[in-house]
This record gives C-alpha cells, structure tokens and sequence, in this order.
DNA sequence: ATTAATCTGTAATAAATGTTACAATTATTT
DNA sequence: AAATAATTGTAACATTTATTACAGATTAAT
C-alpha cells in the first residue's frame, strides 16, 4: 500500500480520498521510518520539531516517574498522529514515552511543512482541530478517571463502559491485570484485590482475562 | 472599554490590533453577557453550541463527583476562552462546572459563527491552534501532578515552580489550605498534615500563607 | 511433553490518605 | 472592642493502597 492509501485511513486525511492526499503529500517533504517492538520513538522531555504520523504498527504512550510508576496512557494502533497537541502552543517537548510494541511504520514531517500542509486544505485543518480537540477531551476524562476514583470504581466505570458499548454482560479484557493496572496507575496485587473481593461481594466473576458483570447495579455504586 | 479592546489581550486575537478585531467582530453576531458571583455559567455535562469568552471577572473550573469530591482544574481571570477544546471534537459537552468567582462580563458566539471568525483570518486560525494545544499541555502536566505523586510530592512540586518562577525562597499561597487541597484534589487535614510534617523535618516554615523553603534539596525529593 | 516464562491469587505488613471532630488562631463584621 | 465567621492545627481512628513475597496456574517455547 502507498503512504497516500495508508493515509486516508488516518482522521488528519478524514474525508479526503488518496488522489487529494497524493497532492498535498507531493507538495511537502517526509520522511518515512520503520521501528521494531521495543524502540523507543520518543522519550518524555525530547525537543519535538516535526509530527509523526503512524502508518502502521502498535505503540503505547506512558508517563513514568524517577521511581519507576507508570501510567499508561494510550495505545495507538493502525494510523495516528503522535502527540499533535504538542506541535503547536508554548511547550513542545513529548509529555509522554512512545514506545514500540509492534513493528511500526511512519512518516515523519517537519513543523513547517505541516504547517503548509494544514494551510493549503481546510478539510485537513479542520480535521486536524478535531484531533487535537479530542486529544484535549480524552485527558480531561483520564483526570476524572485518575483522580477521582478507587481502584474498584476505576473498574466499574472501565468495565462499564466496555459493557455499555457491546450491550454484553461479559467481556473480554485486552490487556494482561499487570497492563490494567498500568492503565489505572494502580499496583499489580492491589487491583488483583480489588477484582477477588468483587468477585466474593457476587459483583464480577473473573475467570482470566473475561468478566462477567453479575451486578451492574452495584458496580455503578462504585463509580462516584 | 470597547468589546474590541477588551479582547485584544485575548490569546485568541493576539497580534492582531483592536481596529481588526472589530472588523471581525462586525462580520458575526455574537452575545454580550453578565454574571454575577457564584452564577454556574455552565454545568459537568451541559451541551457545548458555542464559544463564551470572557472579558473580565474570575471564573473556576471543577470537577465533583456525586460523592461531592472537588478537583479544582483551573482558575480563569482577565479574558480567557470557556472550554475551547470541547467546541469541536467528538464530544461537545462541557467536562467542568464553571463557577463566578468575580462578576464577569462574557461574550457569546455560536459554534457557526465561530468557525467563520477562524476561517476569516489566519492568524485567529493559529491562535486557537495554540490556544487548544496549550489545554492539552496543561491536561498533562495536570495528570502527571494528580496521578504520580503523594500530596508531599505536590507540595513540592507547586512550591518549587512559584520559587523558580520568583528566584525568591518564600512565597504566598494565593489560596487558603482549603482552596489547595482542592487543587490537589486531596483532603484538607491530610494536606494541613504533610505541611506540619514539613515544617517538623526543617525543609518548610509555614506562617499563615506565607511559606519559605528552607530545605529545597530535601523538597525536590518529594518530586518523584 | 517438558521446560521456561509469564500471569494470577493471595497474604502479611507498612505507608499514605481519608474521616471526623474539636480547639486554637486569625480575619471579618458589627 | 466585641461578636462572628473563617481558617488552621491537630488528633484518633478507619480505610485504601503500596510493598514484598511466594505459590499455583496458565501460556509460550523448545
């Protein structure tokens, strides 16, 4: 698949086919990387100058502190921008690590050959709004998530949520309890605990990476 | 003072002269509006159909949950945009109660006409860009304050940042305890109660609101 | 099929923070 | 200046979460 095929799946390029992508690409200048699992693409503090945009591959973006607690914070998967609210305004060092989990590829364009990309297309600008946007709507539930509640309603309101989408009562984590636990920035053994006494309370039954909610009513109540 | 002079200290028309701005404003309609000390202008949830921005007053923004646990998210004085990130994306909602502090004086453009104000000039274009980039880039710093440290570790890393800023060993706290403990999003006592451990290991001397560091090497510790 | 690696459940203990309550202090109003 | 309200310091106790450790279960690799 070309860069421009590639693209038209990503939402900077949302509405736009891959003959128009070509275009706009043919007017600016890229570069093209691939990383293998476990490269690191960018560290916590690095000077960013360009935008990277994913093309394929996994990576995950972590905060971690000098005693080594990690917060997740995202996965990424298939094709998206790295850190696009961090392009532009007064602090453009990566907030976060990006990490490799699975062979990516991406192109890589300087600031201001994006920024004569966002100008030649509205569609692109606009697009490129609602991405930032949605970055700045995603962290501002990941404070609620964080700040706001136990462990036990970080579970409610993640499982809920699942459940919500796929009108199941049963799902399937995607992440190992280690990975959860990164997720909601919580200890391994603490969240295991948390999931033993729900299950004991007749809330969850937990039987490896699936859920059942047996009682949804009182999970909500965990959720403050 | 004229609308147009007002919002010439506004980031969103920064660089360009109160005449220009007029010229804009002429093209759009907008809403002026008052408000009056402890008036919501707008509730966790409410649906987001246009901009408000300020002119004057004090404004906050806070998150409650229905436990009644308060995260302070910001304050806002002088002429600011409400909730900017949250006027386009996915989820146009606000996130935060926002709360009169001081009598503001507000203008009020619907989501329509302001995208005409952005696309009639590109610097208001880049502004905004700016503007919303710097939400995320406070949305961070904010996670990384509230997810990865103990509230010594926020003491310390709220403190260290007003002294760098000031080159000076004492500050004044803009707040009382109960105003920084919501900022912290933790609880009166227990923050009353790291400043007193503090001040017993000789790296704090707290006197009402005026604080002075006496140890900073013992206080960037705290800074995981 | 066996071995090795990873993941899960659990427990004892420690540390941090919340809850509640009240007195002492300071600021504000009358 | 006195009365009132708001803020601060502190304590006892409860709760939650972290820390550390280890054994059993599951999964992947050989």
């Amino acid at each position: 698949m070309s860069v421009s095929e590639l693209l038209s799946s990503n939402k900077l390029f949302k509405g736009l086919d891959s003959d128009v992508i070509r275009g706009l690409l043919e007017k600016i200048s890229y570069q093209k990387n691939y990383y293998n699992k476990n490269d690191v693409i960018a560290m916590n503090g690095d000077r960013i100058l360009g935008q990277y945009i994913m093309l394929s591959g996994d990576l995950i973006s972590q905060k971690t502190n000098c005693q080594g607690k990690v917060v997740k914070i995202e996965d990424m998967k298939g094709s998206q921008l790295i850190a696009p609210a961090f392009l532009y305004g007064s602090d453009n060092h990566y907030p976060v690590d990006i990490i490799v989990i699975k062979a990516a590829k991406m192109i890589y364009i300087s600031k201001d050959d994006f920024s004569s990309l966002l100008h030649m297309n509205a569609v692109v600008q606009q697009n490129f709004l609602n991405i930032i946007s949605n970055k700045t709507q995603f962290l501002s539930n990941k404070i609620e998530f964080l700040a706001l509640q136990s462990i036990k309603g970080k579970i409610a309101s993640y499982i809920l949520q699942q459940t919500r989408n796929n009108l199941k009562k049963t799902i399937a984590l995607p992440y190992s309890q280690e990975g959860l636990a990164e997720l909601f920035g919580v200890t391994r053994p603490a969240l295991a605990r948390a999931f033993s006494e729900l299950t004991k309370d007749h809330v969850l039954m937990v039987k490896g990476k699936i859920i059942r909610v047996l009682d949804s009513k009182a999970l909500e109540l965990f959720m403050r």
